[in-house]
DNA sequence: CGCGTTTACGTCGTTCGTAACGATA
DNA sequence: TATCGTTACGAACGACGTAAACGCG
């Protein structure tokens, strides 16, 4: 049993038992995982696959077993580098976050930028991803940091670390009805509107929609998307009325207008999700400094390493941390 | 970066800093060990020991969280080879369990006997050690089980598994003139009698300490040991009245009377303490299964792999569990 | 026939043990 | 001088890549 052994292990599951493409993904030949993983089939002395013919059909359920330790293994020898690195004060590397559009759109951007100011040879990839499969995504491992948002819950995946609180605001067209109104908008006078909001609002248990069921008033979707952006766009041509996160809106949008939310829609959080027991690079710390300045990153250290329990400061209001800099 | 490395990392640590004991330890040669420590650290970036002249002298601190890491991941090389030795049947290996002599002398033998039965071929290891250094002996790895008692308070390291519950015995002379009470005795008799007992009730947090505190009574300890056999000796002795668990009383002893110890004093409970996160072999589970025919071997596996929370049956009474074979 | 796996073969690198050397108390 | 770590050398093993063969759709 040796660490490539392993590593060719998971890296032909993790490419759907295609031994070829796990090839390349470790740098290797194809032969060389195929007989490596032959080799530590018979160390342990069964099958990790099920074969048909000559291909791979499946992992069996020891090999099952077997992956979730080797992916354990790896995980520690990857913290050993990543402490290594640390050290010896390694300035590069690859810092990968999973994310929902709306954060890599507006609430990334300035962090990131200010991350690479001080770690010019860091390569950031964002990986856009559903609600649903960042937690997963973030288990199965590789990537470094998650960013999400909850109406309040802490989410049960890694260590959730509080970044911000924000509302969600009501976005019409300057020419709407609603924008030349100065009190606060009802949920009562929203139900009576077409809505344009989040694909994830759909969910029973979407927060929006819990908001609504609780006022036991109806809610018309007018239409979802993923994406910010795309909101927007259905706003400007009067196909509803926005319900989207504050972030969303930058004051280049001249031609549209937001109102806060009715107070019946809960305010929510954005969190910073870490793998448990991950060593974290110094810039993927720094990274987290700059999205949210009030946590102790000796703290977010210490916790990630699962030496402490967490007790994070209260986050600050979006608002709040974006007011004077604006 | 190898298993090997790491391997001769961790037992150059364990065995002091001494890499001649180290490798054979492993049953390696001592060059090979300095050797692939060299390149662990040519590779890492950093010096791993602090060396004075040609020895090493301590862990550097950033050898220290390698370290740390390091023996994470030789567990999950660990846990991969127990299921593999598990998945073909392996019916040999060694068991390493490390207890108080009580349990070794009047719990575990026959717990022992009936695995050796069914296991001839695995090699156990009986690890007498200081109810104050097993749990950390456990924490270091290595030993695959720990047997403790606590006075009902759950161990606060690794998975801990209630066997069962006992009481402590009064035990006197034959001739002394408690062994021809039918009442039970008082903690307010006990008080004025000179008392044998174990070492540990020399600690303030002793639960027999405590009774007695609670009870405003002063506790007068003749003296004490490590060891039930030497507490019986010395009562023989005359040199007082013995306190000490249940299970150290044998029917042989014809020149002892046992008492019910008074009420004041509580329950105390035997615990199984096992490694989290580790992969039991079968013929753990086996011994487990003897010692608690209550605890579901299911369960165990779920709850050591971290894939459960506990839900332990409440344990039985010791003499509930022997009654009847005797 | 193309895709993906296995088998065969040769090379290169690495590890390991033996043995000699060096430093230290 | 005994103990412990380092350096030197040579042998053996093992991992890897290239190239060709094999099955299956």
């Amino acid at each position: 049993m040796t660490l490539n052994q392993l590593r060719y292990l998971v890296a032909i599951v993790d490419s759907g038992l295609n031994i070829t493409l796990a090839a390349e993904h470790v740098h290797a030949t194809q032969p060389g995982l195929s007989r490596q993983i032959k080799q530590l089939e018979d160390e342990l002395g069964f099958l990790l696959f099920t074969r048909k013919g000559r291909s791979l059909t499946s992992l069996t359920q020891a090999g099952d077993h077997v992956l979730v330790h080797a992916r354990r293994l790896l995980d520690e020898a990857g913290n050993i580098r990543a402490l290594a690195a640390n050290q010896r004060g390694e300035r590069k590397g690859r810092l990968t976050l999973v994310t929902t559009h709306t954060q890599a759109r507006y609430v990334l951007p300035a962090a990131i930028a200010a991350t690479r100011r001080e770690f010019p040879a860091v390569s950031i990839r964002l990986q856009p991803s559903d609600e649903s499969e960042i937690l997963a995504r973030l288990a199965r491992g590789g990537d470094e940091l998650a960013v999400i948002s909850t109406s309040g819950a802490v989410p049960n995946a890694g260590v959730a670390v509080p970044l911000f609180r924000w509302r969600r605001v009501v976005l019409v067209p300057s020419a709407h009805k609603l924008a030349r109104r100065d009190k606060p908008v009802s949920l009562r006078e929203l139900s009576a509107l077409p809505l344009v909001s989040y694909e994830s609002s759909r969910k029973p248990e979407s927060s929006l929609r819990r908001a609504f069921d609780a006022a036991k008033l109806p809610m018309q979707l007018a239409m979802t998307a993923h994406d910010a952006d795309l909101i927007k766009t259905y706003v400007r041509a009067g196909l509803g009325v926005g319900i989207l996160a504050e972030m969303a809106v930058s004051p280049d949008d001249t031609d549209l207008h937001a109102l806060p939310a009715p107070e019946a829609l809960p305010e929510c959080i954005t969190w910073a999700v870490l793998p448990r027991g991950r060593v974290l690079r110094d810039f993927t710390l720094r990274l987290l400094r700059e999205l949210a300045p009030q946590i102790d990153s000796i703290d977010v250290r210490r916790v990630a390493a699962g030496n402490a329990e967490p007790a994070w400061p209260k986050p600050p209001a979006w608002e709040d941390l974006h007011q004077l800099p604006a």
